[in-house]
DNA sequence: CAGGATTCTCAGGTTATTCACAGGTAGCCG
DNA sequence: CGGCTACCTGTGAATAACCTGAGAATCCTG
């Protein structure tokens, strides 16, 4: 099922109607709370645990439609939250948080079943593209909605990272999608630099602000090149999506 | 839920009909009482917090709507408080006031949530308006009330920052997109030019008082070319918008 | 480990916007 | 009708915001 959010974006309902329910497990607050906070942003309920002891506990009361999980917790190591996680509720997805260095087979047999996993640091785009594709899957939001975005004549597909304008295939690479994606979320809207910095970037860019100029720059060569503009620059706002004409 | 103020204009309300409790932080006692006055105007009710820890302590009693903060405290750092404030109020959506040159550095995560910001100096058109925003969607205020304001044939989106008179799209840049907003939100009352300047223009703006006549003359030009008056002068005590006719 | 793709910094270039200044115009009062 | 005042607006300079080319650094892939 879908609904309308006040801030008139399309969101993901339980089938019985009432807001998906989250549990976000990492024992660096900051990280946690920053993580629910834009969960929340999307509608969803949001519990937070510090320790995988915590995360049991919380899971048999909340029942969550999803969980959120870093491998590396205090208390006890990711298969060990996982095998008691699927002894309270063997069916939740879980999207697992990890250093990206970590052991490459490990994540693989964790994320076996229907699982997903992002690296550490994040953009909190991709986790809440992932997050959304593991609940549409799961069929734990009740319509089984589509993953294709599309504005006008440009359609993204968030399953197979294609995207097209007018048919025509077009190539881009990970931060150009995912900044598509994100203005293709919100169209128009406009949204300033910093927001799309903290949404499309990781949470330890350091860099200079202006990269966002740039991917900018580099989708109107790909999307709008020849055709009639989309992307749009509110000069002092920021940048919104439109269709074309 | 919508109500008419004793001013004439229409303000947000709770769902329960109280009206919307709003905490501003800083710590420069000035600029906190500008911001109360502005958001009393609104039919707000308001407090105000000179430091982190005070805001803690009046949060707790007062479990506001939504937050101001400056993330520049004596002392904590903004990013503390906002863990602290989100502890006591997980879903109040929260204004950060931040010095321009900041903005590149620590403001990152600040607006992962439905948070916003503005950069000091501001004009209180945006601060009001960006506060508007953070309520509208965060659901504090009963009525989804749209974005969309409308004087006769003139209408003004404020989330895709577009105007349209009869139709045909009008671009405006940021000042006169503020000053027209201003006069939108008060139609058919006068307001004159300190108003204007006081309420527009940064609130350390130096120059000439002037420049509200320029850009009444720029938004002239732009709105009412050709087609009937929209912006009246009244001479001597300031100016006002009514639909055409 | 080479080659290519990707991300990002830096800096110069371009355009839009803001604002001061000053001369012009129109309402108002006697 | 003359003069005063308030308001209007053309011109242009300074600035701010944005765009983009070139290339260094990094990551990824075979």
């Amino acid at each position: 099922m879908m609904a309308t959010s006040p801030h008139g974006r399309t969101e993901l309902l339980r089938p019985d109607g009432s807001p998906v329910r989250v549990l976000v497990v990492d024992d660096e607050s900051a990280l946690a709370d920053l993580l629910s906070m834009a969960l929340r942003y999307e509608g969803w309920e949001v519990r937070t645990a510090g320790d995988g002891a915590e995360a049991i506990r919380t899971t048999r009361e909340l029942r969550p439609d999803a969980v959120v999980l870093d491998v590396m917790l205090p208390d006890m190591d990711g298969l060990t939250v996982l095998g008691r996680l699927r002894r309270e509720l063997p069916e939740v997805p879980v999207l697992f948080l990890t250093a990206r260095d970590a052991v490459e087979d490990r994540i693989a047999g964790l994320t076996a079943g229907g699982d997903d996993y992002v690296t550490k640091p994040f953009s909190l785009e991709e986790v809440v593209a992932r997050l959304r594709g593991l609940l549409r899957r799961s069929g734990a939001a009740a319509a089984r909605s589509e993953s294709v975005l599309a504005v006008g004549d440009l359609v993204l597909d968030e399953d197979s990272h294609e995207v097209s304008r007018a048919g025509q295939e077009i190539h881009l690479t990970a931060t150009e999608f995912e900044l598509l994606r994100y203005l293709m979320r919100n169209p128009r809207r406009v949204l300033s630099k910093a927001q799309i910095l903290d949404r499309v970037w990781s949470y330890d860019f350091g860099g200079q602000a202006n990269v966002v100029e740039l991917y900018i720059s580099y989708l109107r060569r790909k999307i709008d090149a020849g055709r009639s503009p989309m992307i749009h620059t509110r000069r002092g706002a920021g940048y919104l999506i439109k269709p074309g004409e």
